[in-house]
DNA sequence: GGCATTGTACGACGATCCTCGTTGACAGCC
DNA sequence: GGCTGTCAACGAGGATCGTCGTACAATGCC
């Protein structure tokens, strides 16, 4: 009875790393996807099946298996994984206040550039507006 | 050889939910922190003590031990922990862009109230001036 | 002093995560 | 038809995390 809130659990570490790599090059077999991967730090090929194969029991990634080597793809879009992990910590360590995450963002790194000031200037001003009270 | 970001590693999930409390009420002892945070779920007496020895040895919290009853205060910021968290979730899942994550925060949680619009907006403007190439 | 209460310390257990070795199926080639 | 290389599948093992039971020390009360 705990958070409803989709099918797909919460990725871990190395799978939100898989899922890195299928979000960028689209659908991949696995052995493309481990030297993309996993090709430096050592890891084994058979890792990178087990954790697709984990991960497809899970529902993070979908399978072809027509062919001898079977495709993956991801199941969960980039911008629904964004925004749970950005939900999940806004919840743990920002007391639920998203507004106080922004401005530790901000805060924290400012390297960024005009245009992605403006445009978070923009979504204000359409926050704003919207939200006449 | 991995990550020598800092001396402290990062919080779990359960280590958040004791620094939470910590980090609201100050110094607590073992039984104070556990009636605040697992009255509700059944959650032993035992477990609380643990989890504390734990992160006093991985340096999450400090201890006073002068009285029987060990007083327990965070060892880590709350700023801090937030900053980590963000870069963390900046690196696994935005591409290193702070200014994504800001983007998809704003437009997931449009609750945000007049003066914390304005906060981030001047916080903005700070950036701005401070960084004219 | 003896007993109940409250505290810390220690070890163990199940669950999850990540890793890999091994096995068997499948293809291509001689 | 047999060899060789590639693949998926399965099981096991170490590491970490959260949980707790038990043991033991300190304190207060009679």
């Amino acid at each position: 009875m705990r958070s409803r809130n989709s099918q797909t659990p919460k990725p871990t570490e190395a799978e939100l790393g898989i899922l890195n790599v299928l979000w960028e090059r689209g659908e991949m077999t696995v052995r493309e996807l481990h030297e993309a991967n996993y090709r430096d730090d050592g890891t084994g090929y058979t890792t990178s099946l087990k954790m697709l194969q984990i991960m497809h029991v899970k529902g993070l990634v979908e399978r072809d298996d027509s062919q001898r080597a079977h495709v993956y793809r991801a199941a969960i879009s980039k911008e629904i994984t964004q925004k749970r992990f950005l939900s999940d910590i806004v919840q743990r360590v920002f007391d639920g206040s998203p507004s106080q995450l922004v401005l530790q963002a901000l805060g924290g790194q400012p390297n960024a550039s005009r245009e992605e000031l403006d445009e978070i200037r923009a979504l204000l001003d359409s926050i704003e507006s919207s939200s006449k009270s």
